[in-house]
DNA sequence: TAATGATGAGACATCCACGTCTCATTCGAC
DNA sequence: GTCGAATGAGACGTGGATGTCTCATCATTA
């Protein structure tokens, strides 16, 4: 049973990202409680979701902190963040998903600030001369998290080992953006 | 105005990838008709949705005829595939995203049918020694049709050219998936 | 043990999108 | 020009999810 804000948000993403019009009923009963307790920690389905894409990007803003990546060597850099985002690679699919959040105003202002930092890591990876200038810095951002989400999707649903997800993450999407010849 | 099937449903997709949810109204009014006939060509939201799930997989199983996946340089197939894609990356974008067409067994069987014609590509790309072989060809499918989802969304949203989205797809998947190194 | 707070179960009204219908109008064919 | 089919506009009933409420039960604490 989860009575904590978190534990909820977290077994809602479990039924949202596969459904994501789901009853409410549907995702009390997969977070372990009463429709009414959902109902008293969360005003209605809009505050739950803008809730579930706030606690995604909380997640997402921890990992960029705790591995860096604002400054120092960008390859180093992008390697750490992946080991430290690719346990929430789901809650981050749901992220990109989630054409709903787009309306919440700091669901988006926060999930800019985000990315205006993975792209600044990127930029400077490209001055640093370790990744690709031919792909502008925008597009391996967005195609980072592309590939993030679908770590996410794959593990999930069971077509990847999670063993495998940083590796299979790190070695395509690195093999694509770097610029040096792949150290073998 | 759309008057046809294929009009509509394309009309349908560029409202439904962003707005999931939207209602028929806004829907036909995209597609530049009435509600009342948006009904008398589609008998309900079920069946649009479906028949919009329909369309994107034909599309993409006329562009894997087109390239030629199914025997030959798996490189060289790719590359073609590509090519012949990236045009309706959008829709396969929406196939990717709309959960709700997972529950449509027509869907279903003709997207799985899809998928396996990209897998073996893949298996007979890395038996050939051409894709890497760490990666295992399950993802190096599914990575490709997240990049592809998000070559659509970033060219829909005005973040890529749409001159360049052939060359920032190939470049950073084949980056990735290729063995030999990068050819310059 | 008694009391307070939180939770679960259920009932209830409300709202809104959907599906269906009718009718006037328009377009196209002959 | 006339007829026929197709379309658009609008009204209407319905179903279902949501939000709110009440009440009984349970856990925790004094």
């Amino acid at each position: 049973m989860a009575t904590d804000r978190d534990s909820v948000l977290e077994a809602a993403v479990g039924v949202l990202s596969r459904r994501p019009t789901a009853h409410l009923d549907e995702i009390a009963r997969a977070a372990g409680i009463s429709r009414a307790t959902l109902h008293r920690l969360f005003p209605g389905r809009d505050a739950l979701i803008g809730e579930v894409g706030m606690l995604a990007l909380r997640r997402l803003a921890a990992a960029l902190d705790a591995s860096g990546v604002d400054e120092g060597d960008a390859h180093a850099a992008l390697r750490r963040l992946i080991d430290a985002i690719v346990p929430d690679a789901m809650l981050c699919a749901y992220l990109t998903g989630e054409s709903q959040l787009y309306d919440d105003e700091a669901v988006n202002d926060l999930w800019e600030a985000q990315m205006a930092r993975l792209h600044a890591l990127f930029l400077r990876g490209q001055q640093q001369g370790v990744f690709r200038i031919e792909l502008s810095a925008a597009w391996l951002s967005e195609a980072f998290f592309d590939l993030l989400a679908g770590i996410g999707w794959a593990v999930q649903d069971g077509r990847l080992a999670p063993r495998d997800a940083t590796f299979s993450l790190a070695e395509l999407f690195l093999g694509g953006a770097l610029r040096a010849p792949r150290p073998h």
